[in-house]
DNA sequence: GTTCTCACA
DNA sequence: TGTGAGAA
């Protein structure tokens, strides 16, 4: 009966994902990018680190660390940094739509 | 450990 | 496009 309620409600805890985030060495080490690659990726505007006031910290959540590793992939196909930034962007608002409209669905019939 | 900047390839 | 090095 409340399944539905139960699928939204994990839908939702993307917010909770999005929460989920990691120093720049943590990256580093995960994905074997250079942290100095990292920060000059940011300064081209491929990513956005979630800067918390207190420190002067970049923390990025898992969708960041996501495009870093989709662009990495891109750059070694050969794509340009500009291109690959433009398309992760692409693909990120394609996806958030497609959530968007999955859970206005699963509203919808509730 | 992290930050920044200047210079260099 | 990406790195090295120094300094904070």
């Amino acid at each position: 009966m409340d399944q539905k309620k139960d699928d939204i409600s994990a839908l939702l805890d993307f917010d909770l994902l999005k929460r989920l985030v990691v120093g720049i060495g943590e990256v580093s080490r995960i994905t074997g990018i250079p942290t100095r690659k990292i920060r000059y990726w940011e300064e081209k505007g491929a990513i956005q680190s979630e800067n918390e006031q207190e420190g002067s910290t970049r923390r990025y959540d898992y969708l960041n660390v996501k495009k870093m590793l989709l662009i990495q992939e891109m750059l070694d196909e050969g794509f340009t940094l500009d291109s690959a930034i433009e398309k992760v962007e692409k693909r990120m608002v394609t996806l958030d739509e497609a959530f968007k409209k999955l859970a206005d669905t699963l509203e919808d019939d509730k």
